[in-house]
RNA sequence: GGGCGGUUAGCUCAGCCGGGAGAGCGCUUGCCUUACAAGCAAGAUGUCGGCGGUUCGAUCCCGUCACCGCCCA
């Protein structure tokens, strides 16, 4: 060992390590899966026994920087790569970008409104330029944010979901879809983004509850002077372009109605009364406007009862030619003058407060607008069906399962997908127009030279681009050189596992999935495995516009990535929400400084210890050995089997018990003397090789979740290997499991409690040393006792330790406590008030009788004997039986304290 | 309207197959004990949301109600 490993300084501080490792693990190629290391005639050579473990890692937006979702996320997906690198998988961790068409050009767009520029005055071309800049700026800052939080993925395999592999998977996508007739071009009531200036898919509109209002409107009925229909409706300003009113066909009210017209107001035109049983009888006056070219209902009314399909605004969300007297007025403006001039006409019947959804962007938050349109649709039914069966059968699986819920009920209803968007930055559709014939040419090689019908040259292309889900519903493929066979594909698709959170499920897991299903024939994914959201302190989701969002950089300043990455994989279950406090990260880097400081202290032992060194006398494990070596493997074990299992919180959690209440508060303290040379230098040298190792697996288990820290110490301790990122993963020996060896110490442990609790009561200083009189029972208890009388000692400060049997006589003036049969004595005489041992005892024994009462309640009831399985039975007579003896111990104390 | 999640210590949350409930932080007391005061030791604290049911036994299973959050329509 150097000088300086063991002058480590007493407090850690990240910033002098984490850069520096990853510098160190990124130029070293371990990041790298087995590609790197092919050789140049075939494909991966080195594979391992183990075969392949890969995760796609859900591409951030280009958009901005990374948030804390981001950070989680790829925590996650850090843990469990390196946990199955280190198991000897090979595993790829494949990273990437995604593009975010319809958010990055807002973003792009909103910069450039600043300098007073609109995308109009760039062009196309020049204002796509701008947008790459910015990929290029966020890019590379995501990059370095990935870097920072310690992720040991592939970088050499990063792709970007509008590279030119992409592209060509999305071109060869888009044409096999076309061509098997399950995309089409058709009219249809999209929701339109008057800002954005652009369709958004269904599942892009977000509903918010808002308070409106009921109007109620007179619909005169032809011919019928005096006699109204009245409909009640939220948004009178579609009225304009109503060609219809509906009435259940059961509706008492309106029988004799239907088939009948009614004059529409303020537009002056006849429309009929239909009956359709979609109208809720409930609802309002129980009559209907029926408005096909602005809402949905009414758009599939209409097809049903072949209404005219009447569009009264424009792309801005204003009034068109259409709207009579009120074109060119603003949708709100237009409802606030549509009902003055119905109230003037005597046609208002009332107005009521009423609370109702409505959709907004959920880019910019604008009111969305139903609109008639041509657009692309991905034809659904077909492909959802094998999406379906892929959950059912468990070829997919969610964790927690209950997540599969959400994505069957989606699969199960879900319509048509609206894949095109009115945006410059995307996939452009591979469709081309010939201006000639009309002729629509689907092509996924470019441009095509002439039109195959009419041999025009005249072509133009689609200038719209394709929803940003469909580029990155391929991702799990593209990535990996689709539509070319690569070995890539060949070796490490299906992937393992997806990592995503809870609210892309069907934006992003379920086009994945029938995508996958429908172009690779199996499904992309095995397991996926969600978290659920960030919140902030008050359980608030984190957003823009409360600003209450942090950025991980942040964070990592302040605390060091691995206590970013420790407290956000603990403190939760799988699948919920988290709740983001910085006391829990204070928490955590005190967990670092103490395996910074336990490590420290072992440094400190180990100057002289040489691992290889032969030849040395080691003395044989004792009780403290043994037992940290198979506490240790147990936790091993378990941790190893919460890894598998996914249960990442519960792993973290194992190794900080282990390592701060196991190793540092009791094996250390217990190993002192014997580092110190108070005893055999055989002794010593199995105290130190125990430490060493014990602490070295420790770290290793700890590692996936904080690589930093457990690097930086491996390296100072005695190791083999050059990192530890590629040791061999500690799974935990079953064999080395001593039962006997943890009983006894639990005994010991219990035992040192007990003296140090009375210590405590009767505050007798950790520098008074007191005597000590433990009378046993049996002789295994006893042998135990004397052979770790040096224990007791140091960690009880006690010094003339007696032992002997419990027939022996009993120590007058002496505080005591039992444990497990033994009977502890600290003579204190003089030094306590013996009323207070008595007051003490009283108040033990009615406690004591307490229990007694309760047990024998339990043990005395014949259903609980004849029912309960007899070990739980027996393990209450058990604990009767001891209670019973306490009882009876306390009372022959108390009976020497006299009356 | 439908679905999902939640309600456990002052706060944030764990709690497996039903056998009498845990952690971290905070709090109280005592300690600068030669790894760590970002520490050590010893403590205190619960109608497990309400009501009903199943069971020998319910924080856990079933029903129901209340409140909070999310998703879908």
């Amino acid at each position: 060992m150097e000088d300086e490993n063991k002058n480590l300084s007493t407090v850690y501080d990240p910033k002098q390590v984490e850069d520096r490792w990853y510098q160190s693990w990124r130029e070293k190629g371990y990041f790298k899966g087995p590609k790197a290391r092919k050789a140049a005639d075939g494909a991966f050579p080195d594979k391992s026994p183990k075969g392949p473990f890969s995760i796609v890692m859900p591409p951030p937006n280009v958009t901005g920087s990374l948030h804390l979702g981001h950070a989680i996320d790829n925590t996650m997906q850090d843990i469990l790569t390196r946990f199955r690198r280190m198991q000897g998988y090979d595993a790829l961790w494949l990273p990437g970008t995604d593009h975010a068409g319809i958010a990055t050009q807002a973003k792009v767009e909103e910069a450039l409104a600043q300098e007073g520029v609109s995308k109009y005055d760039l062009g196309r071309e020049k204002f796509l330029e701008q947008v790459w800049d910015w990929k290029d700026k966020y890019h590379s800052r995501i990059v370095k944010q990935l870097g920072t939080l310690g992720c040991s993925c592939d970088w050499d395999r990063e792709r970007f979901t509008l590279d030119e592999g992409c592209s060509k998977a999305v071109q060869e996508v888009f044409a096999s879809l076309y061509e098997k007739g399950l995309i089409y071009q058709g009219n249809y009531l999209i929701n339109w983004c008057p800002k954005c200036q652009t369709t958004i898919s269904d599942i892009e509109v977000e509903h918010e509850d808002e308070g409106g209002h009921l109007w109620h409107i007179r619909y005169p009925v032809k011919d019928e002077p005096g006699r109204y229909l009245v409909v009640a409706t939220t948004r009178p300003e579609t009225m304009l372009g109503d060609t219809a009113v509906a009435v259940h066909p059961e509706d008492p009210r309106y029988t004799g109605l239907v088939g009948k017209t009614v004059i529409l107001p303020l537009m002056d035109k006849e429309i009929p009364i239909i009956a359709d049983t979609m109208v809720d009888l409930e609802f309002g006056t129980g009559a209907v406007k029926i408005t096909p070219a602005h809402d949905i209902n009414d758009f599939e009314t209409g097809l049903r009862h072949n209404l005219e399909q009447i569009a009264v605004m424009d792309k801005e969300a204003k009034m068109n030619g259409l709207a009579g007297k009120y074109e060119g007025l603003d949708r709100y403006e237009a409802r606030k003058r549509i009902v003055a001039d119905l109230e003037a006409l005597g046609l208002l019947e009332k107005i009521q407060e009423h609370q109702h959804a409505v959709g907004h962007c959920y880019r910019c938050d604008t009111t969305v607008e139903p609109m008639i349109s041509k657009q692309w649709f991905v034809k659904m039914k077909p492909l959802a069906e094998p999406a379906l069966q892929a959950v059912q059968d468990g070829r997919i699986r969610f964790v927690p399962a209950r997540f599969s819920k959400v994505y069957t009920n989606w699969m199960e209803n879900v319509r048509d997908w609206c894949i095109s968007r009115q945006l410059w930055w995307g996939h452009r559709i591979p469709v081309w127009y010939c201006q000639d014939c009309g002729e629509v040419i689907c092509s996924k090689e470019g441009a095509p030279a002439a039109c195959p019908k009419c041999g025009s040259q005249k072509l133009v292309q689609d200038p719209d681009v394709l929803d940003t889900w469909f580029s990155s519903g391929l991702w799990p493929f593209s990535t990996m050189g689709w539509p070319e066979n690569t070995d890539d594909l060949n070796y490490y698709y299906p992937t393992s596992v997806l990592v995503t959170g809870r609210d892309i499920i069907f934006f992003w897991v379920a086009r994945m999935a029938f995508l996958g299903l429908e172009f690779m024939g199996k499904q992309p994914f095995h397991d996926v495995l969600i978290h659920g959201l960030i919140l902030d302190a008050q359980g608030r989701k984190m957003s823009k516009s409360l600003g209450n969002g942090i950025d991980p950089i942040e964070i990592i300043e302040a605390y060091g990535a691995d206590t970013l990455r420790f407290t956000l994989v603990t403190g939760n279950t799988p699948g919920n929400d988290l709740r983001f406090q910085k006391e829990r990260l204070e928490g955590t880097k005190n967990f670092c400084n103490k395996i910074w400081n336990a490590s420290r202290f072992a440094l400190m032992h180990l100057a002289d210890y040489d691992e290889n060194a032969g030849g040395a006398e080691l003395a044989e494990p004792d009780l403290a050995d043994r037992w940290i070596i198979s506490r240790y493997n147990r936790t091993a074990l378990e941790v190893t089997q919460a890894l598998e299992e996914y249960d990442l919180g519960v792993a973290a959690q194992r190794i900080y018990e282990f390592l701060w209440d196991e190793f540092c508060d009791w094996y250390i303290e217990l190993i002192k003397p014997r580092l110190y040379g108070k005893e055999s230098a055989a002794s010593r040298r199995r105290a130190q090789k125990t430490l060493a190792e014990t602490l070295r697996g420790t770290l290793s288990l700890l590692h996936p979740f904080m690589p930093f820290i457990t690097e930086e110490l491996w390296q100072h301790l005695p190791h083999q290997g050059e990192t530890i990122m590629l040791t061999a993963w500690a799974s935990g020996d079953r064999a080395l499991l001593d039962e006997t060896a943890e009983e006894a110490m639990a005994l010991v442990m219990e035992a040192v409690k007990a003296v140090r609790n009375l210590r405590s009561q009767f505050n007798v200083g950790p520098g008074k040393k007191a005597d000590l009189i433990m009378l046993a029972g049996d002789d295994e208890t006893k042998t135990l006792l004397a052979s770790c009388r040096s224990y007791l000692a140091n960690l009880a400060s006690a010094e003339n330790i007696t032992l002997g049997d419990l027939s022996d006589e009993k120590p007058g003036q002496a505080v005591t406590a039992l444990v497990r049969g033994i009977e502890i004595y600290l003579p204190l005489a003089g030094l306590v008030d013996m009323q207070a041992e008595k007051a003490r005892l009283q108040k033990e024994g009615d406690k004591v009788k307490g229990e007694i009462k309760a047990l024998e309640g339990k043990l005395g009831n014949a259903g609980f004997r004849a029912k309960a399985p007899a070990e739980v039975v027996a393990k209450e007579e058990e604990k009767l039986a001891d209670a019973r003896y306490r009882l009876q111990a306390l009372e022959a104390r108390l009976a020497i304290f006299g009356n």
